[in-house]
RNA sequence: GGGCGAAUGGCGGAACUGGUAGACGCGCACGACUCAAAAUCGUGUUUCGCAAGAAGUGAGAGUUCGAUUCUCUCUUCGCCCA
């Protein structure tokens, strides 16, 4: 056996990335005459420390970047900072430091980490959204949007904290309290700016037609999100003693009016003015803002109502009429803010009417049932026929019944036609400092005017005091006065929405030097759209459509700006998962605090206590089941985390992160190394060359494999070919090959480790003199040239196994198999009654 | 409540368009090296059975010469709406 040095991933892992940084191996330029690949992996944000999931998205996105580049694609592969957000306003404030000088010194770090993965990143292209060279931009594409009237002001509801005088975002409220000061949050009503998504609701809808390499996953939860709804708007006339004559609603169920029994209003509807002297609607409004908006309170939660003195006409049978509630289960920004009850088929209405003992019709029989059928217990929603409806009577429910119905409410002039869509405008204020600014001002009277280009952009101002109630920019007088022309403003003190932020970046990518305007148009034209995009599957909707959303409003009245989607392929990637760990007090323990005693026992390092050991969960910090890919890269280096993290599951799902994984990972290189050595040194024998056509078709199989899998993120299935090859190679490199053969085969095989080893495997392709190379790709000719196996069953059961050429037919394998006494016993003497045969694959012999 | 998806050894997972179920890895067992251990290397490892063989992909049905793969019903779990 050759003796061989262990391999020091510390100095070769260190070398490349120096030489790949030296030499800028990776950057690149706009270049019309190559063929480009753009390879995007969602920007972090700077929270201080790269995590597991980081080390998996960029992977996997690496790997992408090195296989497309040996392709001889042209590949922008960037890194930016989505550094804008609460969380350094936080830190900010519990570490008494600047917000800025918190997120730089994070992204210093972090920036560190990453090179230490040796990612393929052109770092000349590094952008951070909370550098004014970035949002300078974002603040001229506001302006164009408001220009364009995409942009605009109303008034909306946030979560107001009383105490901390701040506003909540959705997820700092926790059971109805404000997550920091405990206050119960009120709602509050302010003046905010909002981008126009729902103007482009049908594009959006349609587009996602074309993203063909999209998860479907994905573009059905936009499709839900978006909510497209085919229905009708009805003028339900209404009498009483106050002075309103009709309510508008809108309903997807017009055909079920025969079943109408009351009418519910949102609180917040306008005749709501009508009812604020009487204090106990005042008293049940603040009860319904207790139950939360979300649509799953409202289906849980107890269903209440205020009557009021209306009654509304039923339009299709002018001699009914019902009670008109407010109701807690209506919300005013879906449909008009009223809908109209029909207990008998939908649930919600059902439980309302079941409260308030109001009348239940049955108008739908499912059709498995017959004309006496009647709702009862809960509400049918389901399909049927119209029963109990007069003129409508006996029409196929819902499809043909709307339809009809529709065309009648049309005619007679009590109501129309209307598609509905759940996506609501886009609020983008935000009252906070760590954000950009808003490039608007106001004068006395309120009214808004958008600050010149020439003045931008609007700088945050630095080193203030953010340890101040609510948001510090609105205590900065110097700052907020400004001059337009001559006329004494005030500036805007929200912020954007920092989702506004990464709703283009991908666009700055392009041009990220750029100076008068967010990109060059040569630049986008060539790199975009985005050719893969990979990240979590938690911005399936929101950040995607935001962006999706930012190039229907460039292209807005805009003929020099035509990309529609920003995305052509989408990936997204499961979470890295830990096991959880907790000892005999129920306290969370750190993988690192325990120790395994005989096998399936855990104790905790000190001794003290018997760990239990808890199902694997996403790592979380609250469940201490992190790990820190800084101490994995110290201690095993890049090459095994990359391997590792890609091995154990399909990328797409979730992965275990284990010890014995990470451990067998970093084995597994040492034993490449050790191959790598042998291999060197059959180099320098003499052989024939009487294996070289087996060597030959083995790496063309397997060049085969590797190519597949790759094209189709099989990624784990990449790791198995690796092992499968370091199996093959370790078996047979002793046979006699000629050094020819033996270099050109194992240079391949190396190429395709550059994705996932890169820094392994460039040392073994320089230690053998190959520094300049490309993809090496498999030749389809000779892989029909083996010898294939073609299994024999007996009634469908294997009973057999023939080893032969390709092309056989029928008759020649039969000849086969008559020497096999295995078969044969089987069919001893029995009529053959039947032979099924696949060609080259299978013959069923049926008896 | 609605939508989407998943279920394969002790574990993570393979199986191309219906055609050898369990690739590859972990773990485990045994063996080699060693005074010994670790490391390393080798062999084995779905279950039952000494074997021949039989059973077997969440449960139950169906289509088929043949089903992990297609259809239906059910169970459990996950994700999203939230």
């Amino acid at each position: 056996m050759l003796e061989v040095d262990r391999y020091n991933f510390k100095t070769v892992e260190q070398k490349w990335q120096n030489f790949w940084e030296k030499n800028k191996s990776f950057k690149v330029e706009t270049d019309p005459s190559k063929k480009k690949f753009y390879c995007l992996e969602m920007f972090p944000y700077p929270s201080g420390k790269i995590h597991m999931g980081h080390v998996r998205n960029y992977t996997i996105g690496d790997v992408l970047a090195r296989y497309k580049s040996l392709q001889g694609y042209n590949v922008l592969h960037p890194m930016g900072w989505d550094s804008f957000g609460m969380p350094a306003e936080n830190a900010a404030k519990q570490n008494n430091l600047d917000p800025k000088t918190w997120t730089e010194t994070n992204i210093r770090n972090m920036k560190l980490q990453l090179k230490r993965l040796g990612l393929s990143i052109d770092w000349d292209r590094e952008i951070s959204t909370c550098d004014k060279s970035y949002y300078k931009h974002q603040q001229e594409f506001f302006l164009e949007l408001y220009k364009k009237g995409l942009v605009y002001r109303k008034e909306n509801y946030v979560n107001w904290d009383p105490i901390d005088e701040t506003v909540l975002a959705n997820e700092q409220v926790i059971d109805g309290k404000g997550w920091r000061s405990g206050a119960t949050v009120e709602r509050k009503k302010l003046n905010q700016w909002f981008f126009n998504i729902s103007k482009f609701s049908q594009e959006l809808l349609d587009g996602l037609d074309e993203l063909e390499s999209w998860p479907n996953k994905v573009k059905t939860m936009q499709k839900n999100w978006i909510g497209k709804s085919f229905g009708c708007e009805i003028n339900f006339k209404v009498t009483g003693d106050l002075p309103v004559d009709n309510i508008k609603c809108f309903t997807t169920r017009p055909d079920t009016l025969f079943g109408f029994s009351f009418l519910a209003l949102s609180v917040d509807h306008e005749i709501s003015k009508y009812y604020e002297k009487s204090k106990d609607f005042m008293k049940f409004k603040h009860e319904c803002s207790k139950t939360g908006t979300t649509e799953e309170a409202i289906a849980v939660g107890e269903k209440i109502g205020f009557k009021t003195n209306l009654q509304a006409v039923n339009p299709l049978n002018p001699q009914q009429k019902v009670p008109v509630y407010f109701a807690n289960f209506v919300l005013m920004d879906y449909g008009f803010g009223a809908v109209f009850g029909c207990p008998a088929h939908d649930q919600r209405d059902y439980d309302f009417a079941k409260k308030y003992d109001l009348e239940i019709k049955t108008v739908v029989r499912p059709t498995d049932q017959d004309e006496n059928f009647k709702v009862n217990q809960e509400a049918y929603p389901g399909p049927g026929v119209l029963i109990n409806s007069d003129f409508l009577n006996g029409l196929e429910a819902p499809n043909k019944s709307v339809v009809e119905t529709i065309k009648i409410l049309e005619k007679k002039k009590l109501g129309k036609k209307q598609i509905n869509f759940r996506l609501k405008d886009w609020g983008v204020s935000r009252q906070r400092y760590w954000g950009c600014p808003i490039p608007i001002a106001y004068d006395k009277n309120g009214n808004a005017y958008p600050i010149p280009k020439s003045m931008l952009p609007i700088e945050l101002p630095e080193n203030i005091d953010i340890n101040v109630k609510g948001n510090p920019l609105d205590n900065l007088n110097n700052w907020r006065e400004v001059a337009i022309d001559g006329k004494k403003l005030i500036r805007e003190t929200d912020t954007l929405d920092t989702f506004v932020c990464s709703s283009w970046y991908y666009l700055r990518f392009c041009s990220p030097e750029e100076t008068r305007y967010g990109f060059k148009k040569e630049d986008i034209d060539y790199w975009m759209p985005v050719d893969q995009y990979i990240g979590g599957v938690e911005h399936a909707i929101l950040h995607l459509l935001y962006s999706r959303f930012f190039m229907q409003a460039l292209s807005y009245e805009n003929n020099n700006f035509n990309i529609v989607e920003p995305f052509n392929g989408l990936f997204t990637q499961g979470m890295v998962c830990h096991e959880t760990y907790k000892d005999s007090d129920n306290n969370w323990i750190s993988p690192e605090e325990i120790q395994n005693i005989d096998g399936k026992k855990y104790l905790k390092k000190d001794k003290t206590k018997l760990v239990s050991v808890g199902p694997s969960e996403s790592m979380s910090k609250s469940k201490k089941n992190t790990i820190d890919p800084e101490n994995i890269i110290s201690n095993f280096g890049a090459d095994s985390a990359r391997l590792f993290i890609l091995s154990d599951s399909p990328p797409e799902k979730d992965v275990q992160w284990s010890e014995e994984g990470i451990n067998s990972a970093f084995k597994f290189i040492q034993k490449l190394w050790n191959l790598n050595g042998k291999i060197a040194n059959e180099m320098k024998k003499k052989h024939k060359n009487d294996y070289d056509n087996e060597i030959n078709k083995y790496t063309n199989k397997y060049l085969k494999k590797i190519h597949d899998n790759l094209e189709s993120f099989s990624y784990n299935k990449i790791v198995a070919n690796l092992y499968e090859m370091y199996s093959f190679l370790n078996k047979q490199i002793e046979m006699p090959y000629s050094e020819k053969t033996l270099i050109e085969n194992y240079t391949k095989i190396l190429i395709t480790m550059t994705p996932i080893l890169p820094h392994f495997a460039n040392e073994c392709l320089s230690m053998i003199g190959i520094k300049n190379f490309k993809w090496p790709e498999y030749d389809k000719s000779i892989l029909n040239d083996e010898i294939i196996n073609i299994v024999i069953q007996i009634n469908g059961k294997k009973r057999g196994l023939v080893q032969t050429k390709p092309n056989i037919n029928e008759e020649k394998l039969f000849e086969i198999i008559k020497n096999d006494e295995k078969v044969m016993k089987y069919l001893d003497q029995k009529n053959i009654k039947r032979k099924i045969y696949i060609k080259d694959r299978l013959l069923n012999i049926i008896i």
